[in-house]
DNA sequence: TCTATAAATGACTGGCAAGTCATTTAGCTG
DNA sequence: CAGCTAAATGACTTGCCAGTCATTTATAGA
């Protein structure tokens, strides 16, 4: 299911009307384009007249819902995050499973759920922009960056009070845990992408090591 | 030290010439510009203008050298990777320290000489612009990132050789290990910059971690 | 000191893409 | 089915910046 085919194709077959109104959907339409393009060539190198194309529409159009560049790549980043924010949090917290498994749990779910999808690509793409675009920086931190590692240290928090980990940092730790993860996606954005065939290793082994060194380095002492 | 205030200041006391012939440092001094407002900015958000005034010089005289803006990129890269390549190998795979002191050093080193400085910031710009220049992403990997990785797993390889470590998939723990060290250098360019003051974590109480972390995760089993 | 050379300049061009707006037309409403 | 509203269009304007080149001038060598 492509987001826009340019409408109907060239074949005008009779009464077909030219386009539709659609006042609803358009912005979410645009915000889809906006996301796949974005992500495969970058801020500057996207063309609203792309975008604009792309969701089957003419620029003007996109003028109608977005007052401009800036803010149409605003919209996409708080669109894009709202339904990230609650996904982990409650599934996790709430659970009692024993600290290792949690951690497992965390590792795989987090990579499916986020690492393997456009969000990644976002995710890359606001690191590249941050220097140019410091409030979407701030918000993306401040709304996915900081909650996520603030979870993951409770995990750890958690671990340790329940004698299951070795008293470490678990802020520091929480950084350690994650940042395999975040860098796996983000190389898939940009070594990965386009041609060179990169010889990179494969997620799922690269997790399943992640998960055991750090399970190894939690465990606390002999008794 | 200023790469290149524009020449001497608006002031020309009588005789002083307008500018003066440096063919052998000019080169020099325009990548050294670049990698600062490339750095800065980014590729796109760099004007070759401003490249040219801050190295002293106008954009004619940029183009005596270098035969457009790709090229420069490329030039930088280039050169700026190459004082990279033997910093570590030599030093570290001659060493006969035991593994876990290996790795200390690998990672302090690695911060020191790499992760703190203006290289971090060109990683961060390769990786976000990988998608726009294949060919400076494929040289970058090939010369950098591939290597680096490689002497990190042959690292591993011979602790767990030695019974200094445990059996682990020495690749992926090179990622494992690698990954913290990156990821908080392209932090400092991208979220930690301009203004916004994330609340970020030491660089220091980070690696101290990370070390305690791998060293306890590569411990062999009992006997 | 004079001259030849090539380093350096900076005003200019051309193209591209963001942003505008007068016009067209889908499709509701009476 | 007419008339009206506003969604949609796309040709146009505008500004920016990469890239050019005729001109200026530092400086080495005769």
């Amino acid at each position: 299911m492509t987001i826009a085919a340019p409408h109907d194709g060239p074949v005008q077959t009779g009464q077909a009307p030219r386009w539709e109104r659609r006042k609803e959907r358009r912005p979410a339409e645009l915000l889809a384009a906006a996301l796949v393009l974005f992500v495969e060539r970058g801020y500057a190198g996207t063309r609203l007249d792309d975008i604009a194309a792309s969701a089957g529409v003419s620029k003007g159009t996109l003028y109608l819902y977005f007052a401009n560049k800036e803010e149409l790549f605003k919209a996409l980043v708080r669109e894009s995050v709202v339904p990230l924010l609650e996904r982990f949090s409650d599934r996790l917290s709430s659970s009692d499973e024993p600290g290792p498994v949690l951690i497992e749990q965390f590792v795989n779910t987090w990579w499916i759920e986020f690492g393997s999808t456009k969000l990644a690509g976002l995710c890359k793409l606001i690191m590249a922009e941050a220097g140019n675009f410091p409030e979407v920086a701030s918000f993306f931190h401040d709304e996915v960056i900081q909650p996520n590692n603030a979870l993951v240290a409770s995990l750890i928090r958690r671990g340790i009070e329940r004698g299951e980990f070795r008293q470490v940092d678990a802020e520091a730790t929480a950084h350690v845990l994650i940042s395999p993860l975040v860098l796996k996606a983000i190389w898939a954005h940009s070594f990965e992408r386009s041609g060179f065939q990169a010889e990179s290793i494969d997620p799922q082994r690269l997790l399943a090591t992640h998960i055991q060194l750090i399970q190894a380095a939690l465990v606390p002492p002999n008794r």
